[in-house]
DNA sequence: TACATTATACTCCTTTTGAGTACAAGTAGG
DNA sequence: CCTACTTGTACTCAAAAGGAGTATAATGTA
C-alpha cells in the first residue's frame, strides 16, 4: 500500500505522549457536463479554524471534519453529518476508502505533536443534488491529475511526464536500481509495450511524489517548488491530492463490476449520458453503438418510452436502471472500455 | 488529516471523554492441502490480557493488537510487528482491509466504556512461510463459512439456509417490506435465478446475522443460542467473523484483475496447484483444460523446464510467475470461475 | 429541400470461452 | 512385461462476446 509520501519530521513524539486523533475525509465526486467533478472547500474551512496558515492554504481541500466519539454512532454516519454541515450536501451513494496515519504525513503534526489518524470516504453524487454552497465548489478532478484524462488519446503530457521521470531514474540516488525504477515507470504510465491502465491513478501520483514531481513533495518540506512541478496537476492541501487519487482508483475499478455508473447521472437518462459519465471517469473512451449493445444486452436498463429532445438532432430515449438486474446476473458493470487507437 | 482539529483538541471533547483505542486486526490466508486457512489466535490472547473473559473467549479469534502510535511509522508497519510477536509469522503481501468503529461492536467497550477503533489487515502467505507458533492455529475458512465452498455443487447447507432466512423474512418485523428482504436473500444467496457471486462473502454473513441466524448476534446480546445457529458456521470472538468475511470477499474480488493468486503457492508450483489455490479461495472450481490454456496464454506463468516427480501419475511441469507481465498487460488475474453446473 | 446532427439497427469478422476428445507419460499391481 | 489407473497436455469445435464499421431513422436548421 502506500508507500507514500513519509517525511522524516525531525520531531519525535517524545516523552508525553501526544494524542491521536481521528478525522475523516470525503472524496465526493459527480458529472456535470461530461467532466468529471470532486467537491471542495478551502483549506482554512478544512482545517476548522487552525492556527497555521501556511503555503498550502491557497490549495482546495476535500471536506474533512473530527470523529465525534461521542455523538456518532458509525464513522460513516459523522461523515455524512461533516459534509451536510459543511457543505448543505446530503450524500447518497458512500463507501469507505482508506485509512491514512502514517507519521509526519500531516504538515500540521510536526508543529503540534498530535498524531493524526483519518478514515477517508468516496461518496457518488447525482447532478441533481449539486448545489454550490458556502465555500465549496466543484473542481474538474483532471485539474489534478491532467495525465488521467485520454478521452481525447493520449495526452501530450504524458512524454513530459516520461522525459521527466527518466531523467529521475536516471540520477544517482537511483542508479543502483535503475533497471527496477524504469519498470515501474513503464508499468504506470503505459509505456513500453504495456498498455495504459486506468485503475492505477494512485500508483502513478505516488510515483510523481517520490521522483519529486509533484507540488507536494516540495510543499510538505517547506521548500520552494521548482517551476517544473506546475506542469503536473495543481496541488491539493495536504495529502488530499493522494486521497483524491485513492478515490479515483477505486471508482474506475469499480466500474467494471458493478452497476455504479447510475449513482452519478439522474434518474432517467439517455444511453449516451450514461456513457458520458462512465467515460468521464474513467478517462477512456467507447464506441457508441457497441456500448449501447452491451448496455442493453446487460439487463442493467430498460426504456421509459419517453424521449429527450433537445438532442440537436434525433431524440433519444431515455431510460432507467433496472434493479432487477442485481438479482439475475452477478457481477453487472458497464467495462469495455479502452484508449483510444493513436492514429 | 486533514484538517485537523486544532480547535478540538482532547481537551474541548468534553471532560470524561472515553478513551479512543486503536487496534489492528489481520486476516491472515493461506491455502494448504487444498483449503483456504486463516491464522487465528485465542480470544483471551488477542484481548491482551483485557479483564473481562466472557462467553465468547472459547472462540477463536484474529491476531490482534493495540497501534503504538510512538514507536510505529505506519499502521501497516505495526500490524506486521504484532503479528510477529504474536505469531513468530513474518509478512509478505498485505493491504488494508477495513476500519471498524461501530459504537457497541465491542462487547468489551460496554464495560469498560471506551471505544475501539480497529483498522483490518489482508494478508496472504506462501504455504512454506508457515508455522504453527504459541496460540496460533490455522483454520479451515469454510468451518466459519460452510455456506461459501461450491467446489463440489452447490452446498446442502445453501437450502437450509434458504429455508430459515424465508422464515424470517415472514417475521411480523419484516412484515412491512417483505418482497425488498426476499429480494435481498435472492441478491445474496444466488436464489431465485440470480447466479451465485462468489464475491459477496460479507453481505452473506451481514444478512445472516440480520437474520439471528448466526450465533454472533446472541452473543453480543448475552442471550443463550438457539439451536438452529449450530448450523450455520463457528462463531468467532468479538466481530471477527465479519472482517474475515470482508477479507475473503477481498480476496475473491481481486482474484478476477489481479496475480494475487501468486502469493499464495511456492515460487515454482505445477499449473494443477495453482489451480487448487485459486479454486480453494473462490470456492468455486475451474475446466481444468481451459484454466491451463487462459493461464498460459495470458502470460502470466513460465515453465521452468523442471517437473514435478510425485503426481501420481504423469509427471507435471513447474513453472514459475513471470513477473514481467506487469509490464505487459494491463489487469491480469485468474477468472474464468463458476459454479460447477449442477447435475 | 438539402444538410448537419444525433440515435439506433444491423453486419462482419476476430477473439474469447465453455466443453469436450485424444493422447502422453508416469505409478502400481499382477 | 503387460494392464489398469492416474494425472498432464494438446487439440477441436461450437457458441458467445467484442471490436469496428455501414446503413438507416428522426430531428433541427440554412
Amino acid at each position: 500500500m502506500s508507500g507514500s509520501p513519509a517525511s522524516s519530521t525531525g520531531a519525535d513524539s517524545g516523552p508525553s505522549q501526544p494524542e491521536l486523533l481521528v478525522g475523516l475525509n470525503a472524496v465526493i465526486l459527480a458529472v456535470t457536463r461530461d467532466q468529471p467533478r470532486v467537491l471542495t472547500v478551502g483549506s482554512q474551512t478544512a482545517s476548522l479554524g487552525a492556527a497555521t496558515v501556511d503555503s498550502s492554504s491557497t490549495s482546495r481541500a476535500l471536506p474533512f471534519g473530527p470523529f465525534d466519539r461521542e455523538h456518532d454512532r458509525t464513522l460513516e454516519l459523522c461523515m455524512r453529518d461533516t459534509v451536510h454541515k459543511q457543505t448543505g450536501i446530503e450524500l447518497g451513494y458512500v463507501e469507505q476508502l482508506y485509512t491514512f496515519a502514517d507519521k509526519g504525513r500531516d504538515p500540521r503534526e510536526a508543529s503540534g505533536g498530535s498524531r493524526v489518524l483519518s478514515v477517508a470516504y468516496l461518496a457518488l453524487l447525482q447532478e441533481s443534488a449539486l448545489t454550490e454552497a458556502e465555500d465549496a465548489t466543484w473542481e474538474d478532478c483532471y485539474e489534478f491529475f491532467p495525465w488521467e484524462d485520454w478521452r481525447e488519446g493520449k495526452p501530450e503530457l504524458i512524454a513530459e511526464i516520461e522525459a521527466a521521470l527518466l531523467g529521475w531514474a536516471g540520477d544517482e540516488e537511483q542508479a543502483a536500481n535503475e533497471a527496477e525504477v524504469r519498470e515501474r515507470i513503464d508499468i504506470c504510465f503505459g509505456l513500453g509495450n504495456a498498455g495504459w491502465d486506468a485503475y492505477q491513478v494512485l500508483e502513478r501520483y505516488e510515483l510523481l511524489y517520490e521522483a519529486k514531481l509533484v507540488a507536494e513533495y516540495w510543499l510538505d518540506r517547506d521548500q520552494t517548488l521548482p517551476k517544473i512541478v506546475k506542469r503536473f496537476g495543481q496541488p491539493m492541501a495536504f495529502d488530499h491530492r493522494r486521497i483524491l487519487a485513492t478515490g479515483l482508483s477505486r471508482v474506475r475499478g469499480k466500474l467494471r463490476y458493478r452497476p455504479v455508473a447510475f449513482e452519478l447521472i439522474p434518474e432517467t437518462f439517455t444511453l449516451l449520458k450514461l456513457q458520458h459519465a462512465v467515460e468521464a471517469i474513467s478517462g477512456l473512451c467507447s464506441h457508441k453503438q457497441n456500448f449501447r449493445r452491451l448496455v442493453e444486452k446487460s439487463g442493467l436498463v430498460e426504456g421509459t418510452g419517453r424521449q429527450e429532445a433537445k438532442t440537436g438532432g434525433r431524440p433519444a430515449e431515455l431510460f432507467r436502471f433496472r434493479r432487477a438486474v442485481l438479482r439475475e446476473r452477478r457481477a453487472p458493470g458497464v467495462a469495455s472500455l479502452r484508449p483510444p487507437r493513436s492514429p
